[in-house]
DNA sequence: CTCCGTTGCTAAATCGGGTTAGCGCCCGAT
DNA sequence: ATCGGGCGCTAACCCGATTTAGCAACGGAG
């Protein structure tokens, strides 16, 4: 009943030729070899009646190439992120008519060595280093056997890894313009991260990164921050808080949530309080989760390039491949633009 | 600089024997085929010093088994549910020493064929059909020539392939308790689906299924559905459509809504009447998504498996490669209980 | 007529393992 | 001394491709 894979040898033979023509021709060569017309037809008829299709465990095996990279996150289900990044990174393989082995290592140094070796012993051409919320990472040795790209994450140590990152720094500036842009100068908030740089949620590149934009932006436009609470974490629980905290002192005009989650809990406190938005207070955030469009009024967010992400890390890692043995290469730092999301959180100041 | 990975060979000169003996030892059929200690001892410290790992690729030539499967999809972004099922498939996978190889169709047949053909030619040794929700797809014809297991989905036709789905009349049942042991006999409401069996969201299996559980469970009880909306998608704006439009007409005591995205919008729209959850209405809902937990107050759902789907699906996949020549062997529907996440949403019925 | 250079193709080695068939040696029995 | 048989190991082939080295046939030059 199963019938057999149809091999090389089925093809030459069917086409009357030798192996090694058969793949000659199959590989494009024939030209340069100066196989002839005539033979170069009859393997190319007998390799598509025959539906041929090249085995590429055993190409792998001969060439060392398998036509495989393995994507190594710490955690792929926590948050939604990496479904896109993922399914960016499959569609740049796709095209490229390349696989993608999945791989968790849950944060576990151990799991993360067996990951790599198991990915190793498959012999994948590169690997991408993915984390799933910006972060700097220790990177593994031995990963710089193959080629490599760090996803969301800055090496702790200096390497010669090239990564790729979402342009948090620019991000902030999107943010702080949008509520500039609405005539917004006074009792503006941040919740999350701040107001000051050291004021910075512990572990979080992308809230130094974010807070750097926000306040160059306010700085360059002679605005002063009317001050700005912590959270522990970036969920929508500290968030509340942190609102509330903020509404039993102040009356604020305009808040920047440092994600849609911390804008849930900021939205609750405010309605809370009896705040709406955004007619007494405009809401800015970052992210672009999927609740940011089912809130009311609608979440304007600045959004995480998720999808992009995934994309360019292979498109880098396929130059980082083609320079394999290239001596000066080094780790770039690519920065992936974070596009502003205009909801419906963010209404004109009053004018004074 | 690029030390060369380490081979059988490189083991067996070590040793002072031949390949086939290294083989024999590492492989474990030393012992039956009366390889002395003295020369088992020295393999294994040979292989042992210099870290030697076999090469699954070349493995996979000569044997066929690749410790790869594959897992396909629709599509795995667009809902959280893929990140757990992929998770839960993923460590199923790595407890057996195997890889997963990720794939999307987009519900595009082209693509899916070449998917497939694209993991037929890595030889997969399995393969995992996934739907993102629950539904009857089509089984692509071939995908019969390597083990398989159809996860989230039923195959329109009658096939020979196992499918792992999630109980989902159970969970209707379940939803249905929930409400009657918290006392309420009247004016329960359906969103997103019914009251009557033919008031289907077109398309939709889970519908179907959690409609017929809560109807049996309330039958028996001898309790009136008081009513229902269907919703032509399960979203929070046709939910908070829905639920409008029933308040204009009705005073429920308590909804059931088809998921959490509807239940969202169901929130949305007894704030805008006035009404307090759980205190006026009760709700109850399914799925699990975030939200659920983020919601106020939080929602009493009951929850998808994802993870638990994940796990089975690999499970049944490897069972079914056990049995792979097994004549009599036929596509078994397993089911993975849903349970309930009992949080703030339902409230006692008033006594009456 | 011999020699040389093209032309057009193929034999054989190779990748790194698994597997089958069988070889040499030692021991005891005849 | 010869034979048979178990023991302990290995040579050689195989998986399905790529790649190197080289062979046969032919035509033109010397």
């Amino acid at each position: 009943m199963s019938r057999r894979r149809v091999t090389l040898a089925d093809v030459a033979k069917a086409a009357g030729v030798s192996r090694t023509t058969a793949s000659l021709v199959l590989s494009g060569r024939g030209r340069e070899l100066r196989i002839s017309q005539d033979v170069e037809q009859r393997v190319m008829r007998a390799a598509d009646e025959l539906q041929y299709r090249p085995n590429i465990v055993s190409v792998g095996l001969r060439t060392g190439i398998t036509r495989t990279i393995g994507f190594v996150s710490d955690t792929i289900a926590t948050s939604r992120l990496a479904g896109d990044m993922i399914k960016g990174a499959l569609e740049a393989a796709r095209e490229r008519g390349v696989m993608l082995f999945i791989g968790e290592t849950e944060g576990d140094a151990e799991l993360e060595r067996l990951l790599l070796q198991a990915m190793h012993d498959r012999q994948v051409d590169g690997l991408i280093f993915a984390s799933m919320f910006t972060r700097t990472i220790k990177v593994p040795k031995g990963i710089t056997a193959v080629p490599s790209v760090l996803l969301n994450a800055l090496p702790k140590q200096p390497t010669p890894l090239p990564a790729v990152l979402p342009d948090e720094v620019e991000a902030g500036r999107t943010a702080a313009r949008v509520l500039l842009d609405a005539g917004h100068r006074d009792g503006i908030y941040l919740i999350g991260t701040g107001p000051g740089m050291r004021d910075v949620t512990s572990g979080s590149v992308a809230a130094v990164e974010r807070l750097t934009g926000i306040r160059e932006v306010l700085r360059e436009a002679g605005v002063k921050l009317a001050g700005g609470r912590v959270c522990p974490d970036w969920q929508p629980e500290y968030g509340l808080a942190a609102t509330r905290d903020l509404l039993r002192t102040a009356r604020p005009r305009a808040l920047i949530c440092f994600n849609d989650r911390v804008a849930l809990g900021a939205y609750q406190a405010l309605d809370d309080f009896g705040l709406k938005v955004p007619s007494d207070v405009s809401v800015v955030s970052f992210d672009d989760h999927p609740i940011a469009a089912w809130m009311r009024p609608k979440l304007t967010t600045v959004a995480l390039p998720h999808y992009e992400l995934g994309r360019k890390a292979v498109e880098v890692l396929f130059t980082e491949i083609g320079r394999e043995h290239d001596p000066d290469r080094r780790g770039e730092v690519h920065r992936v633009a974070m596009t502003l999301q205009n909801r419906e959180s963010v209404a004109s100041a009053p004018a004074t």
